[in-house]
RNA sequence: GCUCCCAUCGUCUAGUGGCCUAGGACGCUGGCCUCUCACGCCGGAAACAGGGGUUCGAUCCCCCUUGGGAGCGCCA
């Protein structure tokens, strides 16, 4: 049985990088008809918070991602952590260090100054006794001196390290708390983790992880490493760029459909294809096909994708997420044409649901003034004339729907001899304000006939009031 | 500094020794369509980091250089 797990730490938020690997671990584990475990590490008390436990545990249900077992906290798994302990201590593969802070540093300084590894140097490894006094002390793991370890892993390939590299890492804190290190092999271990899937920052630390589950007489994971991503500019993720929470992006109207695509075509790809339904995702995902290297993210493909997704769906899905986007710009949308209709004209021609939103607000807002480069252009003199008797014409026509209206104009269009564009884009900056909507039948349709008509007044008000 | 990882168009990638005058996608760009904006369609510019090998033949295998990245915490 394949159990992968997504493990977190809630020290900050979830950003798309965390989402990466919690969706090649979830796809992992679906493709191989496995089991995909949560796991919350918060051994970090000062740093964790429960709020970013909350944007993981949202952004996870926003994103699909349907786990089988968990959350579990590591918070409240201490009892595992100290009696592994006190085993490697029994079994003589760990020790208690009585080594102070500034005897560390010193360590470090002039192991750097000799120009080797900043590694403990292992003093305390084979005091028999503990000093008559001493401020704290930790325990530490008895990492093996000769010899190597190697990672076969699912990505990288076989990873040799010497042991002698390693040293022997700290287990247990003064203040009686478990380390990553020891929490996690611990967890893989009981929780029977058949693959550790996360990003290759933890490459290094795996030798160590690895000794600890052999100490444990514990069996030892298949990792696979993946590259990590990259900001636009190529540089490692940041607040500021790209690693804004991925709650970010649903309030910018992604479609968490488009996001996990995105996603997993970053180090992963199936020959030439671009777009995977979550369906095809799962059939074709495996780890063999993911690449070694950092991949950049590149924001204008995310929205490209996320526009192919919104001109598939139809009026009923996206209105609840065009509703959502809606009320976050406090758009009033009782009085006016049915979401679903307004979705359905506008889905091939945003990028984004916010976009969406904010190319609606037309057709439930009333507006104050002209976009002045669009009025400039269209609301002239000249079309005052043909604008005055369209409105005339609009007034009396019935019944008011986009086959009529279409007719109606192109009729006007005819009659006196004039290109539909002359008459058509002067409307539209009427109606909407700007120079941009649906084609104006449609957008004349939906907008209704009073508010088309006071809209006219206006715009022919403003006409004149230019020509004087 | 030491250890480990990486290296094809600006970006994501295909490519697993001859099919490559290197393919696709985003973006950019020329055009078509067109009532605006988009969509769609047709076309274009754009890359194998450098140097050595191995081989009849290297984007693909090996080595070195260079350039990125990660780790070396009582953070995870």
């Amino acid at each position: 049985m394949i159990r992968t797990r997504f493990a977190p730490s809630p020290t900050g938020d979830l950003h798309i990088g965390g989402v990466r690997t919690a969706l090649f671990s979830w796809l992992y584990a679906r493709h191989h008809q496995g089991e995909f475990i949560l796991r919350i590490e918060d051994t970090d008390i000062e740093r964790s918070s429960q709020e970013a436990i909350n944007i993981i545990l949202d952004g996870m249900q926003w994103l699909g991602f349907d786990v089988d077992e968990g959350p579990f906290y590591q918070s409240s798994r201490n009892e595992k952590y100290q009696s592994a302990i006190t085993k490697l201590l029994e079994t003589g593969n760990a020790y208690y260090c009585y080594c102070s802070k500034d005897e560390l540093d010193t360590m470090r300084e002039t192991a750097m100054a000799r120009g080797e590894k900043p590694k403990y140097d292992g003093k305390c490894r084979n005091r028999e006794n503990s000093p008559d006094n001493y401020d704290s002390r930790v325990i530490r793991f008895k990492t093996p001196q000769h010899g190597e370890t190697i990672v076969n892993d699912l990505i990288q390939g076989e990873v040799r390290y010497e042991n002698s590299e390693l040293d022997d890492l700290i287990i247990l804190r003064s203040d009686g708390s478990p380390t990553y290190n020891l929490s996690v092999v611990i967890d893989d271990a009981e929780m029977q983790i058949s693959h550790v899937i996360r990003g290759d920052d933890h490459l290094n630390n795996t030798p160590r992880q690895i000794n600890i589950f052999l100490a444990l007489g514990a069996t030892v994971p298949t990792y696979a490493h993946i590259p990590l991503i990259l900001d636009e500019n190529g540089k490692k993720l940041s607040k500021r760029h790209g690693a804004a929470s991925v709650l970010q992006y649903k309030e910018n109207g992604v479609l968490p459909e488009a996001l996990l695509n995105y996603l997993v075509r970053l180090g992963w790809s199936h020959g030439d294809q671009e777009v995977f339904s979550l369906e095809e995702m799962v059939k074709l995902f495996d780890l063999q096909d993911v690449n070694k290297s950092a991949a950049a993210i590149n924001p204008e493909k995310l929205i490209w994708l996320n526009q192919q997704y919104l001109k598939n769906y139809d009026g009923e899905t996206l209105a609840p997420l065009l509703k959502e986007q809606l009320d976050r710009l406090s758009i009033n949308y009782t009085q006016g044409p049915k979401l679903e209709k307004v979705c359905e004209v506008q889905k091939e021609r945003v990028k984004t649901i916010k976009e969406m939103a904010l190319q609606s607000r037309y057709f439930y807002e009333d507006f104050d003034d002209f976009d002045p480069v669009a009025s400039k252009k269209h609301l002239r003199p000249v079309i005052l004339e043909p604008l005055s008797e369209l409105k005339n014409r609009l007034m009396a026509l019935e019944p008011w729907d986009s086959n009529s209206i279409q007719q109606s104009i192109t009729q006007f269009c005819e009659e006196i001899e004039i290109k539909m564009g002359k008459v058509a884009q002067p409307l539209r900056v009427a109606v909407t304000g700007n120079g941009i909507s649906p084609s104006i039948d449609v957008t004349l349709a939906l907008i209704g006939k009073d508010r088309v008509i006071k809209r006219l007044d206006k715009a022919l008000e403003f006409i004149q009031a230019r020509s004087a």
